[in-house]
DNA sequence: GATGAATGAGTGTTCATTCAT
DNA sequence: AATGAATGAACACTCATTCAT
C-alpha cells in the first residue's frame, strides 16, 4: 500500500536510478533527477536530505528487495549447496534481468566517499550474513569441512559473483549471465582440483 | 638513479597517493597535492594532462611493480597450486604493507567515471590474464579439472581476493590479511565441500 | 511595465554596461559584473550562457535601440540629404549623450574574437543598410550622382563617423560631438572640392 | 644592416606576426610565438617587456615602414587631389598585398585595452597627420575649400578607408581592395552630390 | 506540501612571467 | 645571451541547497 505521501518518494527514486544508470552518479544533476521523476528540484529536499541521501535510500529499497526474495528463496531448503545455488541463481538473474540496477550497484555505489561506503556496508549486511549462514549450516550438517572459517568464506563467496556481474557488466553484457551459474557453483563446492 | 626530469613526477604521484588515501580523490583538491608534493600547481600540469591522469598514472605505477611481483614470483614454479599460494600470498602482503596503495586501489579507483574504469580495466587485464594462464596450467599438469571455464574462473579467483581486501580495509584493518592466504587457498583449489 | 523576469535580465545588463566602460571587457570578472547589478553570480548564468553572451545580448539590445530611433527620423523625410543629416545627428548625440555606451561600441566591442566581431557585424547590418538605402534613395530621386557604388559609400560614411567618434573618444571628449554634424555632411555632400 | 642582436627581434615580430593573424592576439600564448620565431619562451623577454609589448613594437615596425611609404609617394607632388590618390592606392593595395598585417592592423590592435589604444593612436598619428597636412596644402592651392575643418576632415578620410578595408576584410576578402580607389577618390572629392 | 528562482561556495586549468643554469 | 622548467595568480562556470511564495 503506497500512500500518497510515498508517491512521490518512489517517483524521486525511480528517475534517480533511470538518471543514475545512464549519466552515472557525478553527472547526474539533482535537477536531472527532478525532471526524469517529474517533480520541481526543491521537493526532491523534502523527501532526501542530500543528494548522498537518494543513492543510500535507492540502494537500501532496492537490495532489500533483493535480500526479501533471497530469504525466501533460501528458506525452502536445507540442502547447503542448494542453498548456495539459489542464492547465485538470484544473484545472477535479478541483476542480469534490472541492467539499471546492476549499473547502479556494481559501478555507482563504489563511487561514493568512505563514508557511504560503511552506510552500503551496512545494508549489504543481512546478504552477507545470509551467505555465511548457508555456509555455516552447510558445516553444520556435515555437507561442508568443519574447519572453514565462515567469515573468510563467506566474503570470498560474495567477492567472486560480484566480481563476476561486475566483469559481464564492463564486457557490454556481451553473454549470459545466469549462464555462469553451474560453473561457479562448481567452483563453489568443489575448488579447482580434480 | 632517477633522472632530474622524472623526479617531479615521481614526487608528484607519491603527494597524490598521500593526499588520495587521506581525502579521497573527490576531495583531493590538485592544490591540496601539489602542497604535498612540494611544486607550484601548475607545475602538476607539465606531467599530467589533468587530474584524472593523476590517478591513472599512480594506478598503472603501482600496479605494474605488483604485476612484476606477480609475475618474477610465478615464474620460479610448474605447481599450478603453489602459484596460486603465491599470487595470493603477494596480492594479501602487498597491500597490507601499503595500506594508503590500498584504499587508493580498493576504494578510491572505483570512485571513477566509467571511462576510467575501463583504462583501469586494461591496467589490470595482466594481473587477470596471469591468474588465467596459472588456472590453464593446472588443466594442462592435471592439477585442475579439465572442464574448468578458466574465463570465468580467474574472475570467481580474482573477485574473492579483491572482496577480502576491501572488507578487510572497510573493518579498519583489525585483523591480519596474510594471515587469510591459508584458508583463502583451501577454498580455491578445494571449494567448501569435504 | 518591465515583468518579473526580465527584471533581473537588465539589471544584469545595466552593470554590465557600467562595469565594461569602466573596466574594459577583459578586466571585467563577472563577479564584479554580479555585484553591481545585485545579484549572485550564478544568476547571471540564469540569463547568459557565458560571458562573452552579456556583451552580445548588451551591444544588441542598445543598438536595437539606436537603430529605431534612427529608422523612426528617417522615415520622416524623402530628402537623401536630410536623412543623412539625421543619422548623423544622431549618430553623434546618441553616443555623446551616453558615454558608457560610447565606450562599450567603439572600444570594447572591437576586443573581441573574430567570432563575435561577425555576430556584432549582423546586429550592425540593418544601420548600415539604412545608410545604404538613404544613398540609393539619394541617386532615385535625383539628389545623389547615379553612378555610386552604394555598397562602397555605406561603407565610407559609417567608417568616417564612426573614426570621429573612437577619436573623440580617445581624445577625453574634450569638444562636442554633436557640433561636428555640420561639418560632417557637408563633407558627405559635397566631399572635399570647391 | 640588421645587428645580431636584432636579429632575434625581428624573428619574434614575425613570428608574432605570423601566429596573430592565425589565432588571434588573445589566443596566441607566448610560447606559441616563441616556437613560431625558433627561440625559447624566456628569449623573448629579453627583447620584449611583456606579451602586449610585442603588439605594439609590431605595430610601430609595421606601421612606420607604411608612413614612410606614404610620405615618399606624396612628397613627389603638389597635387592635393593626386596625393590624396596615392594615399589611399597605398593603404589599400598595401594591405591587400599583406592579409596578414591587415588582419593584425584591423583586427587585433582593436582588441587591446584603452591603454594600448592611445599607444596605437601615437604610432598612428604621423599618418593621420600627412593626411591633415594634405587636406590644408589642398586648401592653401585653392583646390578644396577654405573653410573644411582639417582636424575633422583627416578623420573623416582615415575613417572611410579604414572601415572599407575592415569591411573586405570581414567579407573573407572577396573583392579587389585596390579597386575601390576610385570610388573612395570620388566620393573624398565630391562627396555624393551631383 | 510543492515550487523553481536565486544563491554563492568551490576548483581545475591556463599561461604570462621569472630565474637558475 | 639564451634557455625552458617552474611558478602561482587569476577566473569563469557549475550545481547542491535554500526559501519566499
Amino acid at each position: 500500500m503506497t500512500s500518497k505521501k510515498t508517491e512521490k518518494y518512489h517517483l524521486i527514486l525511480q528517475g534517480a536510478l533511470k538518471v543514475f544508470a545512464e549519466n552515472g552518479y557525478h553527472r547526474s544533476q539533482v535537477s536531472k533527477i527532478a525532471k526524469a521523476a517529474g517533480v520541481a528540484d526543491g521537493t526532491i529536499y523534502l523527501y532526501f536530505k542530500r543528494k548522498e541521501d537518494i543513492l543510500i535510500h535507492l540502494f537500501q529499497e532496492k537490495l532489500g528487495e533483493l535480500v526479501n526474495k533471497f530469504h525466501e528463496s533460501v528458506a525452502e531448503t536445507n540442502d547447503a549447496c542448494e542453498a548456495l545455488r539459489m542464492i547465485c541463481t538470484i544473484h545472477y538473474t535479478e541483476l542480469e534481468n534490472n541492467p539499471e540496477l546492476a549499473y547502479v550497484t556494481q559501478i555507482e555505489m563504489r563511487q561514493s566517499e568512505l563514508e557511504l561506503r560503511k552506510e552500503i556496508g551496512i545494508t549489504l549486511k543481512p546478504y552477507i550474513e545470509l551467505i555465511e549462514n548457508i555456509v555455516q549450516q552447510g558445516i553444520d550438517n556435515g555437507q561442508f569441512r568443519a574447519n572453514l572459517n565462515v567469515k573468510l568464506v563467506r566474503n570470498l563467496i560474495f567477492g567472486s559473483m560480484d566480481e563476476v556481474v561486475t566483469s559481464w557488466l564492463l564486457s557490454g553484457q556481451k553473454y549470459s549471465l545466469r549462464d555462469q551459474v553451474d560453473e561457479t557453483l562448481q567452483f563453489f563446492i568443489h575448488g579447482v582440483s580434480k
